[in-house]
DNA sequence: GTCTATATCTCGATAGAC
DNA sequence: GTCTATCGAGATATAGAC
């Protein structure tokens, strides 16, 4: 954690936190209720108001730390100055590993951004002013790879778009993809070990010049 | 309409569906509540429930019949047998006129599946028993494609989730995307044109045997 | 079919004992 | 720090007049 909560958590506090993250994942910020977390981290309602005076609190705190922890995770290894190819590489595999590791959390963005996205917007600022931001060091290399001729001249926005939208769908629509795609349902880690090399070889077959 | 509600609607039960199209495509069905529902179709809440007993067949009624339309409208002009880039053409195009038109659609999926996507599955199996999905279409023809020579040997299902989710993130991120691609908030339709070249191609380049 | 008024229930939040 | 008990607001849903 870096900011609002750096007091060590009590157990009870932890198990909040994730039970917490589960429930407004997949009711949201106004459909999640306090008893149904409380009853996932076996805690009452009153401790959890104890430790939250307010359940918006509880939701912006988790949603910031939540956010925070997985730009890190997705920025590792991501350097300014990288091939296009290499930081397609690297951006789709850190994200699809996180998320394996993480389902909830893309639900949790999601939610977040159906509901108008305000806090959303106040930690992206936080990331950026830390010089953190996957998404910025994403732009800037296939800026750089489209002058020194690595790729055609695409909207980098437009291409982060493709390549967000096609990681994270999956996890967003798990039940209706369900019904589509066979091999979600028969063995969910090989469709994510198949979806990494896809998607960077759609991509990158996709923008590079031939 | 299909089923459920072949009866003529009058002008409030009309104005009732659209309203409870958006307020639970922003809230989603536990956050949606009926005032709000009832105030947007200027209406009161014992005329909404006159309509609809339960809040749930509300939803379950407004769901279905969006996600049918839709289906029909994304299908049109699909024909089986077409080569991988006339349906991939048709299938971007179609889905992103169409939510152009109605943004909040996709918000509606999403929210749905996040809720367990139940309704959505069964509506689903409704669609595909009519012969009118998309999905099946797309599916189909990228098979043929890669049979004879158009297009590599994909994963034809990777290759459905790559595109919509490619044509869906900015529907259900728009808050958040607005934070890093301008061309969204300055100009929407724009950018929602170029998209449709920018998915087009990137795919296309993506697959096509060169 | 549409309304006002109200019953009934659930939720967030607090008080206060331990 | 964690509990039981409870308050009060706001929600769904119903009753019954027009």
């Amino acid at each position: 954690m870096t900011d609002s909560k750096t007091h060590k958590q009590t157990d009870a506090e932890k198990r909040l936190f994730v039970a917490a993250q589960q429930v407004f994942a997949k009711k949201g910020r106004f459909g999640a209720n306090t008893q149904e977390i409380a009853d996932l981290a076996n805690i009452t309602k009153a401790s959890l108001h104890y430790y939250y005076r307010r359940k918006e609190e509880l939701y912006a705190a988790v949603f910031r730390y939540a956010f925070k922890e997985s730009m890190l995770k997705t920025s590792e290894d991501l350097k300014l100055g990288d091939s296009f190819e290499s930081t397609l590489h690297t951006f789709c595999n850190n994200m699809l590993s996180h998320y394996e590791k993480h389902p909830h959390l893309p639900q949790l963005w999601l939610q977040e951004s159906l509901n108008g996205g305000q806090i959303w917007l106040e930690t992206c600022k936080e990331v950026e002013s830390e010089d953190r931001a996957p998404w910025r060091i994403f732009i800037e290399n296939a800026k750089s790879a489209i002058k020194n001729g690595e790729i055609k001249e695409v909207d980098p926005e437009q291409l982060l778009t493709s390549v967000v939208g096609s990681c994270v769908l999956p996890f967003v629509a798990e039940p209706i993809m369900a019904h589509f795609a066979d091999g979600l349902v028969e063995d969910k880690a090989k469709f994510l070990e198949e979806r990494k090399k896809h998607v960077i070889d759609l991509i990158y077959r996709g923008v590079k010049k031939e």
